[in-house]
DNA sequence: TTGTAAGCGTTATCAC
DNA sequence: GTGATAACGCTTACAA
């Protein structure tokens, strides 16, 4: 090693590290440096430890940027949360941040980045755009919200997405999703065992995912039984806990209650304890999600879980198939029913 | 326009439309179809809208990647989230959920990408190379968790990061939270004005945040008073549940709470009522974060308020200083006492 | 196994 | 106002 090879360095020159210097002080050239860095085969031994010496010492980390804009992929993909459910006073269910964690590992396994998608992302086109600036190579839908619309333009288009949520029957894109049906089949038979007769459903089914758990218990009514339902204006514990109260004052108190949250369950239930209706003394109540409060609430709520675990990693899985061009076909991950005191 | 414009369009060569391609098509340079994409002033109106009506007719957009690797920063800011404490479990408080919303939207207004911290981060050097990688201009940590070490770490470097959390005294990095020992004290008078003399604490004390919330309240209590502990394993609602439970078994009931969370809290008011301790017959108590569903809790939670609004915004200008190279101080932000039924 | 050369698509610099 | 030209730091041919 020469002794200029320390003042050839681009950093003395007040800029970073690069690649070139690393590749002079290790005696080789600029694809050799990114051939160890990248982990490609076919370098020797000897080359390979004096790139990573060099590199180590000098503090030297490959430039994302470059490497993304020779590249053909980003290795990015864009979250979407929906902040606009979680803000200005509603609850926050924990069912989300454990979703976003699990989307969040999978990606970090496949050494993809994770861009939150910024809130002004509105319109397919919009989507479209962020892609065809190479801001990301797919995006991650985490709960549909009121989104509808927009999947279905998006469909339309190139732009690979995957999104957490109920598959509707005849969606042209990749949606994985608990089975909601199910779900809502589940506390109708629920319902059925404890002889209920008129049930009452508690949420908003201009959710797709909410309106599947709504037929589902619709499928499993048998004749004779009734079903009413409240749709809750938020998918906030206020709101649910104000219009269950509204509720009770105006028409003859259930005897059975499904309600699309465990939050949203413990609204119900409180409100309904105001009014001298008690659970599970007078109604039988299924909730959703089964966030750990709800096995310790009082009464323990009786619940429908669904897999967080693996809906990380499985939307992860597709939305890769779908960045690759090949087809992801939807999925539902079981679902069951959490039995406890309710 | 010349019939050649079309086939000359790098897209019809397979690749995608790029700055040439607009400039080309409307008649200028691509310096200035740069210009009028990025809004820099001193472009004549008629190559603007001709670039602009080129850009918006092809579906161009500027690709980021490129225009990241020419500019020094990164326009990107690496937000931390403290995953391990919410999964598996443990509850996540809808709180962090509100603030990640608040800085997401304070980045957006500063057209920041957000990037999701890859859980595989954790030293200091790890973090060192993320920015030395450009893969983003600093961080923002939501929450302190255990990593204390790192920060004083990362203090040493010159990676630009501002914390969620309570400010150490003598803290050398920028610390923006909500004043926690404010918030004891806030619990300590309230717990005066009620006549209680036996006090419990629980929470984690381990976590700055949450020290500072037992010296707060500390401070509170005139002589006479007994102060007890109860350290909760995680921030969890079943394992304060499990340990409120057992505290009862073996120690006086006390007669005043303050619980490290109104998660915590909710938890401690089932684990006591179900050893017929009552609240608030029998014991005051004061929660923290004032989640919606404290409002309504039965009983309504007494607990503190934090500022989640103004956190996001606050966090992501002092962020912006240091990235700037500039000094950034920590910064307290007021709580106040939700007075309800308990 | 290694090196040379040629871009990737943008923006900065400097002329005009 | 506008345009030619040269970087930015990397990876992908292709050649040796």
């Amino acid at each position: 090693m020469k002794p200029e090879d320390g003042a050839t360095l681009s950093s003395a020159r007040g800029k970073s590290v690069t690649m070139g210097d690393i590749a002079r002080l290790a005696n080789v050239s600029k694809p050799t440096v990114s051939r160890v860095l990248s982990g490609s085969a076919g370098v020797s031994e000897g080359a390979r430890s004096r790139v990573i010496a060099a590199a180590r010492e000098h503090g030297y980390a490959v430039n994302l940027q470059a490497r993304k804009l020779r590249s053909a992929r980003t290795n990015t993909v864009a979250v979407v949360l929906d902040f606009g459910s979680h803000r200005a006073g509603r609850i926050a269910d924990p069912f989300v941040f454990e979703l976003l964690a699990g989307v969040s590992e999978a990606l970090s396994v496949r050494d993809q980045d994770v861009l939150l998608s910024p809130p002004t992302l509105v319109t397919a086109t919009a989507h479209a755009d962020l892609i065809r600036a190479r801001g990301a190579d797919g995006f991650v839908f985490l709960g549909q919200g009121d989104r509808a619309a927009l999947f279905v333009d998006l469909a339309r288009t190139s732009v690979p997405f995957v999104v957490w949520g109920a598959a509707d029957a005849g969606a042209r894109y990749c949606a994985v999703g608990s089975d909601n049906r199910l779900g809502g089949q589940l506390a109708g038979e629920h319902f059925l065992k404890r002889g209920a007769k008129r049930w009452l459903f508690v949420g908003d089914i201009a959710h797709i995912e909410i309106r599947m758990r709504f037929e589902g218990l619709r499928d499993a009514a048998s004749s004779g039984i009734e079903i009413d339902r409240l749709a809750v204006e938020h998918l906030a514990y206020p709101s649910t806990h104000a219009s269950a109260a509204a509720y009770l004052a105006e028409h003859a108190p259930p005897d059975a209650v499904f309600a699309f949250s465990d939050t949203a369950a413990m609204a119900v239930i409180a409100a309904f304890r105001e009014a001298g209706h008690l659970c599970p003394r007078d109604y039988a109540l299924v909730g959703y999600n089964d966030i750990p409060p709800a096995a310790h609430f009082t009464p323990a709520i009786t619940t429908i879980e669904q897999p967080t675990h693996l809906a990380g990693a499985i939307l992860v899985e597709k939305l890769m198939q779908r960045i690759e061009g090949a087809r992801a076909t939807s999925a539902m991950l079981p679902t069951r029913l959490v039995l406890r005191d309710t």
